[in-house]
DNA sequence: CTACATGCAAATCCTTTGCATCCAC
DNA sequence: GTGGATGCAAAGGATTTGCATGTAG
């Protein structure tokens, strides 16, 4: 996955569609490539990248999330948090459920979507794009201490 | 739901729980309680004011807004748009579809949510708070029009 | 009368843009 | 060498804050 020789690979796919690579661009591709699963705010891309020691401008962290975007290896989305999320696009789809109390994270497989999509496409002949959600709620642990509260 | 008798009744219940009751709380109040379904931005909320003669500093506005949100008549979500969205909490739950295409929007309604519900819960003890819900994609004629298209 | 709401100006935050310099190809 | 990428500074837009004034209760 995140291996020396699928990077090379990948930089040098990007490079046959006339992609330039700098070092900066090679430095973010390695961060959002080392967390696939997580989503990065520019803040938080900015922090990895300086724990690895690199100083990018701001402004060019923009750019490379911008350009990765484009070409299609990263997905920018909007949780809802006030700031843009950037993650890799990986081959498995799956979404996410974040606790509201917690922050903690669960994944979920996106085969529990398909009941919603088909009622989706039957009633109202929609066609959802769910290439990537977040539902907000409350995880089993912080649930629990709820009602434990409420006792 | 919106005459004058609700209003009277809504605002006596609000100076009831020690608020106070200016013209302009009574302005923005009024504007989200005649487009109870619509999802009014900052923007659109000044622009109805206008509309019904009053002008409000852009900073009262959010003031107002945050009020009415934190006194629970008002909910504040973030659409993915990058503003945030007001709406009049009634008693009907309902959600949206919205076509990438068009930005025409599809009320649904609620129900259409529980099997997804009662999966998260099944499966992941996580307990959703889907209680705004936007899901994108495309409408049915923007779909058929992109079809026809492609041929 | 008093505490709270308003309006103005200014500050703040995130993001984008213009432009000179630099470097990947 | 040349077009595209970078970094700096500065602009831009949305939202928040400080403070004097106004007003609901």
């Amino acid at each position: 996955m995140s291996d020396p020789v699928y990077q090379d690979h990948l930089l040098d796919d990007l490079r046959r569609q006339g992609y330039r690579i700098t070092a900066q661009r090679r430095q973010v591709l390695e961060v959002l490539l080392a967390q696939q699963d997580a989503h990065l705010s520019h803040e938080e891309v900015t922090q990895a990248l300086a724990a690895r020691g690199h100083t990018l401008n701001a402004v060019t962290v923009y750019r490379v999330l911008q350009w990765l975007k484009d070409a299609g290896l990263v997905a920018q989305t909007d949780l809802g948090g006030g700031h843009d999320v950037y993650c890799w696009i990986g081959e498995t789809v799956h979404h996410h459920l974040i606790c509201l109390n917690c922050e903690h994270i669960i994944e979920m497989d996106d085969a529990i979507f398909e009941p919603l999509r088909q009622m989706l496409r039957e009633r109202y002949g929609f066609q959802p794009r769910i290439e990537h959600f977040a539902i907000f709620g409350l995880c089993m642990a912080c649930k629990q201490a709820q009602e434990t509260d409420t006792d």
